[in-house]
DNA sequence: AATGATTATGAGTGGAGACTCACTTTGTCA
DNA sequence: TGACAAAGTGAGTCTCCACTCATAATCATT
């Protein structure tokens, strides 16, 4: 059984076809997931990549995978987001700026939102959830410091506010203002009396 | 073509055994569709009931149309519990005790959560959305009057959060505890500022 | 260029689930 | 009670989709 992985330790490097196919198969998985949600089918996903179905197989031999593959990415970048985030905006307002954005993209993060609620991940995909609720916790400890947060507030509240507001958003198409005005009640809630506007 | 609605008004009265099994599968498919959620198969439904795949046919021509019929139930119910809510509790906290008694019900209600978002939804069950949504403005309108609520706070918004929450809650399997503190957390972002804790 | 391993191809398989219909059973009413 | 329409039955059809595999095309290496 010769692994198909990216680029493993142990093995030789993928042909060059394999590679570039292995891509445009992620970014087709990714639009189409997107769309469609997840319960889009692989052969919409093979036709949007260009090749054929059993070449979506042969590098991602279950669908699950194939998920899991996007999942792996999204979290990824999500994560180089957050860790520039945190470095660059004032300490006391990334947390609601990481939020916010996230809000904003639930649409073309369908999956991400699935999947930072679901049981039955896998070992992969649940390290790269764990730190991305690492980073919030960082970014919740640093607001709570910058005193924009009130001091009660756990993490398991901002993630599962995070996560029930980008359902809804999702399901319900909220339009941008609709958005606005929802997150703006859901910070109030988390700021410490002294910073309500 | 004869109608097999449950009292339709220029129509004859269904049989008694129609009756009879038309409220078993009723039951029978809240109960699964709450379970396992809207991909249930209509077979499991029958089983449930007590009856053969073709009876559930008669009565719900296509699988939408059960859910459909579930959907009025239930809102139905909702509408009701909300009436009385209006007249028991304090005019302040009704809108309050709403929100929490339908997010603990979330699981329970796994196809209502669905569909107050969704869309696509044919005009009877639409009207029944429609009677919460009046049902809802109420409680905001009240808890504005008795000032636990902010004035600015609009109705979509609450729909949002409430929605929200409640496929957070659902998805997630949040314990009590969890729900308890998320939603302190928003009616804080909704409560007047003079009132808060 | 030849060779062999890797990769791509897409018709085919199996299973699940929505829906049908010819036939049987049951309720109702004279 | 007999007769007929209403209702129930469940094996069978149809469609969709994840996944397979024998064969063909393609890359890398000499």
């Amino acid at each position: 059984m010769t692994s198909s992985k990216p680029s493993p330790g142990g093995a030789r490097p993928m042909r060059a076809d394999a590679r570039r196919n292995r891509e445009r198969i992620l970014a087709a998985a990714e639009a189409v997931f997107a769309e469609k949600g997840p319960s889009a089918s692989t052969e919409e996903v093979a036709a949007r990549a260009g090749v054929a179905i059993g070449t979506v197989f042969k590098h991602f031999p279950t669908k699950q995978e194939l998920l899991q593959a996007i999942m792996k990415d999204l979290l990824g970048r999500l994560d180089r987001d957050m860790a520039a985030l945190a470095a660059d905006d004032a300490p006391g307002e990334a947390l609601f700026t990481f939020v916010t954005r996230m809000v904003e993209q639930a649409a073309q993060k369908r999956t991400v939102v699935g999947l930072l609620a679901e049981t039955g991940i896998d070992l992969q995909v649940a390290s790269s959830v764990q730190m991305l609720r690492e980073g919030i916790a960082t970014l919740l400890v640093r607001s709570q410091e910058a005193g924009t947060v009130r001091e009660g507030v756990r993490l398991d509240e901002v993630i599962a506010l995070l996560t029930g507001i980008c359902q809804g958003a999702l399901h319900a198409g909220w339009d941008r203002d609709l958005q606005r005005r929802t997150l703006a009640i859901v910070f109030d809630g988390l700021r410490a009396s002294a910073d309500r506007r």
